[in-house]
DNA sequence: GTCCAGGTAAGAT
DNA sequence: ATCTTACATGGA
């Protein structure tokens, strides 16, 4: 398969939007649905395996006309420079229930603690797939993880998540948010749903719309979002609400829809793709400034 | 051992 | 309405 530039295997599995994939010299191994994917790019060749290229190319949007994204959200010389460190890197389409539950999970947590989350929860409510002689283990249904208890479910390294993730288990099986009307539904719609599931505020409701249901325009502020925002783009706010912005603590609702608001403004359409081009890129500068 | 993490919700003002 | 604080756990 070789009709999908730009693209970024690396740039896209790395960039912390997902939580399941693995390197082993040279190729990614991930669960995805109900398989095992193992897959590389050679230039400007995808080889892979556990899925046909119809699947691939859904799963990594690789129908995206990123070139026009990418001339969209180029507003400044900050998106500027992340476009430029982290060429091809794409919002992945995942499954809405795994990306809702994986960011419930995610909330105040770091990603490497996230993913041994994930990986635990799978190995213990999930199937196990076979894949080269190894076992892997397919995310839990919402049957599995409303039917744990809410024990086994913290064992799993959940904390106080975990009664969250066990009732918005349950709100997902009895059918009470259906994940296909809110693809159709307005990201406004969409969202308020979304925001009457427990463990599921503004942050964790942008993420499911963005990287789950298609809407591309979902701003996720987070974290290192506000960095961002208090370093580069506090022209844009007023004093007073930028001193606000300090490190410690927490954003309130307001301040929250603010900045995303700003965000959607700012960047148009596609405010999500900025997100995670301007997320990426910025973990990666502190990170390489806590090595030296 | 300390710090902090892709925030949320309950309680206080 | 809006602001403040507790929160379970584990990786860095």
């Amino acid at each position: 398969m070789d009709d999908f530039t730009p693209f970024s295997l690396e740039n896209t599995l790395q960039c912390g939007q997902l939580f399941r994939w693995k390197k082993n010299d040279g190729s990614w191994t991930g669960i995805v649905a109900e398989r095992v994917i193992k897959i590389r790019q050679k230039a400007n060749v995808l080889e892979f395996e556990g899925a046909n290229a119809s699947f691939i190319k859904g799963y990594f949007r690789l129908d995206d006309d990123l070139q026009l994204i990418a001339s969209c959200i180029n507003r400044d010389h900050l998106m500027e420079r992340a476009l430029h460190r982290f060429p091809g890197l794409r919002i992945a389409r995942q499954d809405p229930w795994e990306c809702l539950i994986s960011y419930i999970c995610a909330t105040y947590k770091n990603i490497p603690a996230i993913k041994s989350m994930i990986s635990e929860l799978s190995r213990r409510f999930g199937q196990k797939i076979l894949f080269e002689g190894k076992s892997h283990f397919s995310f839990p249904t919402p049957d599995s993880l409303a039917n744990a208890t809410v024990n086994d479910l913290s064992s799993c390294g959940l904390g106080f998540r975990a009664r969250a993730v066990r009732e918005a288990a349950k709100h997902v099986r009895t059918g009470k948010v259906d994940f296909d009307s809110l693809k159709k539904a307005s990201c406004k719609t969409a969202k308020s749903e979304l925001l009457c599931l427990p463990g599921v505020g503004n942050k964790v409701a942008d993420c499911t719309l963005l990287f789950s249901l298609e809407k591309l325009s979902a701003f996720p502020v987070d974290i290192w979002m506000k960095r961002v925002i208090k370093d580069h783009y506090s022209q844009n706010f007023d004093a007073l609400f930028d001193k606000s912005l300090t490190e410690g603590n927490s954003l309130s609702t307001k301040a929250y829809e603010r900045i995303s608001e700003f965000a959607q403004g700012y960047f148009g359409k596609f405010a999500g793709y900025a997100q995670q081009y301007l997320f990426h890129y910025y973990r990666s500068l502190r990170n390489k400034a806590c090595k030296s």
